[in-house]
RNA sequence: GGGCGGUUCGUAUAGUGGCAAUUACACCUGACUGUAAAUCAGGCGCUUCACAGCUACGCAGGUUCGAGUCCUGCACCGCCCA
């Protein structure tokens, strides 16, 4: 069986469907990884992780290396049995760390001296540290240690960086199969993934690009984008790069992003994602929510009266349930629980409709035009504070079924733990329906559409 | 009736001669992209492009170049003694 298996491609972009094989299980492409750093998401369980779609998760070598220190987890059996994740798992390398903790490491030949931020040694890690380290989690997907310059992109820095990248990528790949070949690894099935850096500049991702092809991995990184640039940036460093890459090679794009950069990088031959955006604004109050969610009838707390026609028609100035039963078969009054629900969401409305039904039955819609995208809320603003409605219609989240916009601000203003808890778990449940939405979009043909209306409508 | 303490920007507070005036909370705005991030930055009397003007620390007077700050009276609140 191959590594990585394309089902379907679209014929209007460079979009594909496919499944990797890991030693721990398949992951549907494209997919999106939440990342668990210190090796938890969050806030939320591996459970609720698996419940709301994830397939796979990132945790990183740089921070289980300071603490608790992989040789612990070694002994624990591994990262899959320390944490529970019994799925795949992918793991950074340190290289993001090379660039985030800037202030207080030091690049050099052998690798790169970190002072630790919680006791203050010094440590270096070299490319052959970093195999070793994430041998011992062992994961299934493991990162080469990299370099890359920042923001602004210098020509001559990024020169400097894939060249450097190169010569820890031939010790990484040496170490590597000392280990996981030669020797006696905690999972034997870990695959080296390499990493293409060189910022936006054409020649140097082909280079990159090809440097990585003739050492021979199957699989391959985007890096060094996602790092403040704009996004026709980022998109212009990914057009340089997918070209050089074998077609059949599963192909990460680092540390992006917004759900725009995803449907983008998507189109232009990317599979799969990370970002700390869906768990790290969900801390910080912002949500997610589905374009769709605004064109649906708002209820009667929101818009009081002269609702739209087709509201009035349908309700009679009826009050619509807050939960109404054709949401998931299950209503608020009746209460929740994860086990009740079918482990293979969305529901129908969830799901766009195909395309030739679509225009036909949604042209009475004012705003039948937005079809996909979506915008984002600050869940903290006092505007919510009454307002008794479900943070987005058509989400199936735990928080969307179960709660209102007023509670959720409620718990975010008197610091309740579960507000971040029941914000990531609505963040993440967004991030892996357009995961969902983006296969099914491409499996039937219509990822072209989705591609065009997909757009960020907040306002 | 007597004594003492208090009254400051939504709330709670700091401030005893140079103050448009502290801090916290609240509120508003903006960030957040391979997580040193349940975080960070800015605003928060009015008019403003303003280092410009106006109005401000319970009320009314007074002293002073200058008063939230000192003095007198009043109002209200709290505590204590009768």
């Amino acid at each position: 069986m191959p590594y990585f298996e394309i089902t379907k491609s679209d014929p209007q972009s460079k979009a594909r469907v496919g499944v990797i094989h890991t030693a721990h299980g398949d992951i549907n492409t494209p997919a999106f990884l939440p990342i668990g750093t210190k090796g938890a998401v969050k806030s939320v369980t591996t459970e609720e992780l698996k419940f709301w779609g994830a397939e796979i998760v990132l945790a990183n070598t740089y921070h289980l290396w300071q603490r608790p220190g992989d040789p612990l987890i070694y002994k624990a059996g591994g990262l899959h049995k320390f944490m529970n994740w019994k799925g795949p798992i992918f793991t950074d390398s340190g290289g993001f760390q090379v660039f985030s903790l800037a202030k207080m490491r030091k690049t050099m030949e052998a690798g790169v001296l970190f002072q630790f931020d919680l006791d203050g040694r010094t440590e270096i890690l070299s490319p052959e540290k970093s195999i070793d380290i994430q041998a011992n989690l062992g994961s299934d997907i493991a990162l080469i240690l990299d370099d890359f310059p920042g923001y602004p992109f210098e020509y001559d820095r990024s020169k400097e960086s894939i060249a450097l990248t190169k010569r820890w990528a031939e010790r990484a790949i040496k170490e590597f199969q000392k280990i996981i070949i030669d020797g006696d690894p905690i999972n034997p099935g870990q695959k080296l993934w390499g990493i293409v850096q060189g910022a936006s500049f054409p020649d140097l991702r082909k280079q990159s690009a090809e440097d990585m092809v003739s050492l021979g991995f199957e699989a391959f990184a985007v890096g060094g984008v996602a790092v403040g640039e704009p996004h026709s940036e980022m998109m212009k460093a990914v057009e340089a790069v997918i070209p050089y890459l074998p077609e059949n090679s599963p192909k990460h794009l680092l540390g992006v992003g917004t759900p725009f950069d995803i449907v983008q990088g998507v189109a232009r031959g990317c599979d799969t994602f990370d970002c700390v955006i869906p768990t790290r604004e969900a801390r910080h109050g912002r949500l997610y929510i589905s374009a769709k969610n605004i064109q649906l009838p708002l209820t009667p707390s929101l818009k009081k009266e002269g609702g739209s026609p087709q509201l009035s028609e349908e309700g009679q100035g009826k009050t619509p349930p807050l939960f109404s039963k054709e949401r998931d078969g299950e209503s608020f009054a009746e209460g929740y629980s994860t086990t009740d629900i079918k482990l293979d969401p969305p529901s129908p409305r969830l799901r766009r409709t195909a395309p030739d039904s679509k225009s036909e039955s949604d042209d009475n819609n004012q705003s039948s035009s937005i079809v996909e995208g979506y915008s984002t809320i600050d869940i903290r603003l006092e505007k919510y504070k009454e307002d008794f409605t479900p943070v987005d219609n058509t989400c199936d989240c735990y928080l969307c079924l179960n709660h209102t916009k007023g509670y959720l601000r409620h718990l975010f203003a008197t610091g309740e733990p579960l507000a971040i808890r029941l914000a990531t778990m609505h963040n993440l449940r967004f991030y892996l329906n357009l995961m969902k939405k983006i296969r099914t979009a491409i499996q039937y043909d219509y990822f072209g559409d989705m591609v065009r209306d997909f757009k960020n409508y907040t306002d």
